[in-house]
DNA sequence: CTGAAAGCGCTTACAG
DNA sequence: CTGAAAGCGCTTACAG
């Protein structure tokens, strides 16, 4: 009898328990699988095989069980990064609630690469993934018609896509709100309306121009003059942020509306090198609560994410084909003290 | 032919590319995973394999082909949390490395419950991982028996265990040069040394331990007494740690060692209701870059995640019984301006 | 050089 | 009521 060489070999299977315990592997698996109350198998047995499982450390090989099965259960998500609050949430919220729905939940990471991102689906596609969340993805469009084609739903979430429902926050909207916040603190601080900077995220990214267009509405309705030279999107990264800063003419009163606190943390390492410019004012579309404590932060906007994250699943579980249009969650504006 | 129903249905085979190429199976298995140059199979059939497996959206099926292999290459990881800098970085940083080393990364968050950690292992167990790290578990020996049972390597990462090696912070190091700094910065700050507290983690954690110990060292070594009811480990939440401080009686002078970045937003929202101790000066174990702006805040200590990864995937590569000792590497003291 | 066949560990319809 | 047998999709040693 040959077994599996290497590290396998060691891991026993249900013909092993059930030489040892005296039963057939039907029995065993029927019974390791919850299937035999149907079965009407004798509980001794049941018990019997259950304890023996237990001392053999016996896990069942999820492989196996897969490949016989009609259903994985298995739902993957992409995401760009983990090591930030707003992601961080989600992906830690994502499992929490496909775990409760009985899912198995496979998340991975792609660095905003889209390469990576085509590379994560695939992989995930390979697992048996039977729904994939396709979360802050640069091409979702091109990641949901390689699932079309194995009949593998997509959903968006955080960056919209034309082939498939997408779950957002109200960018734009929130953006909106965010704006006419910093500038009413910013007039109060300066006693006149400042310049007003835009800075972070990048051009043709969908939400970056979304909040572009409500910080425009903000301006307008409030008689600002908008100035596309104090719109600074020179990609996501605190050293690009920074990079931005160094490169414009900030006067000492002035005010910033920050895209994210990847941006974020470039814009304060930059404003700390310049203690002349401490009166700048600024608010960031983003939730992080240390930033929150920034003496110069008028305002946070924190993005729903149990929201969106309920949105999702509800989608999911309403099955068939959903529409593709864009579901838009608000997003909550903290003001600072 | 009954094919597997549900969602599966529409995902192509081998059995169906060889059909559309004209090609045995075995030709067309083995022509997509490469083996192929060994087999001799002419490039045109290969090339036409490949482009009908491109155009049929072709993903292998990773259950049948991980159960027909010997290995898996999957190593698991069990994390506490995602959405903090520490764990966050850990998390992106290991999948980025165990792709480097062609392994595939399968990572859960089971949110500090020792249940869960437990089924979560088990879980990897089942998805055949060849190797599990184990971090900041709250019992790890426990998941390194489970896995010695089948076979399975376990690696301890952050916090240490007695049954499979464990890679660390120097906690006492570094928490012994973190109060140092402290106390110095706190005694220029006031012109004389204050009382100096401890906040956050648990009792019986073992980091937590460490850094009080280190803690111990640092107030010894200066003469400063130790005040065990100074002490405040209520557990890891920013609400513990709010609720700890609520009953402490802090002087205006005063000076605080926080342990970790979650104790730390506690600390700092309780401090922050109270503005008459706002000469209070603080340390924290952790790094966080928002954090480091906060005007009171006097130093941080990183953790080395990318030498503690290094180090992990040393291990693993050494192989073999690598033996239980834990290492331990150097933090990383950022004093702040 | 190449294809048919065995078999990975499980699940379940089916025969007894 | 229960076990033997088929088969999930793949890989690879083996026969030709």
């Amino acid at each position: 009898m040959t077994r599996k060489g290497g590290v396998s070999s060691k891991r026993p299977t249900i013909y092993d328990l059930a030489r040892i315990a005296g039963a057939s592997p039907s029995a065993v698996s029927s019974i390791l699988n919850g299937s035999w109350e149907k079965r009407r198998i004798s509980a001794a047995t049941a018990k019997r095989v259950i304890r023996i499982a237990q001392e053999q450390g016996y896990a069942v090989n999820r492989q196996a069980s897969l490949l016989r099965r009609d259903r994985s259960h298995i739902i993957g998500m992409i995401v760009p990064k983990y090591d930030n609050r707003y992601f961080g949430a989600i992906a830690e919220q994502f499992e929490t609630m496909a775990r409760a729905k009985g899912l198995f939940p496979v998340i991975t990471c792609t660095q905003r690469d889209p390469e990576l991102e085509f590379e994560a689906a695939r992989e995930l596609l390979s697992y048996q993934a039977e729904t994939l969340v396709v979360t802050g993805a640069t091409d979702p469009d091109r990641i949901s018609e390689l699932c079309a084609a194995s009949g593998v739903r997509t959903i968006n979430l955080d960056l919209p896509g034309s082939k498939a429902p997408s779950i957002l926050s109200d960018n734009f909207g929130g953006a909106k709100d965010l704006t006419r916040l910093i500038l009413k603190r910013a007039t109060e601080a300066f006693g006149a309306a400042p310049p007003l900077w835009f800075v972070g995220g990048r051009q043709h990214d969908h939400n970056s121009m979304e909040r572009l267009r409500g910080f425009r509405a903000a301006c307008d309705e409030s008689g600002q003059p908008f100035a596309p030279q104090r719109v600074l999107m020179p990609g996501y990264s605190p050293q690009k942020a920074f990079a931005a800063m160094e490169g414009a003419e900030i006067p000492q009163q002035a005010a910033i509306f920050v895209n994210s606190t990847i941006a974020l943390e470039g814009v304060v390492r930059w404003l700390n090198q310049h203690p002349s410019l401490k009166a700048v004012r600024f608010g960031c579309f983003d939730w992080d609560p240390f930033a929150a404590l920034l003496p110069q932060n008028v305002g946070m906007t924190e993005q729903d994410v149990t929201g969106m994250l309920a949105e999702l699943f509800r989608v999911i579980d309403a099955g068939g084909q959903s529409s593709t249009a864009a579901i838009k969650l608000p997003c909550i504006l903290r003001p600072l003290p």
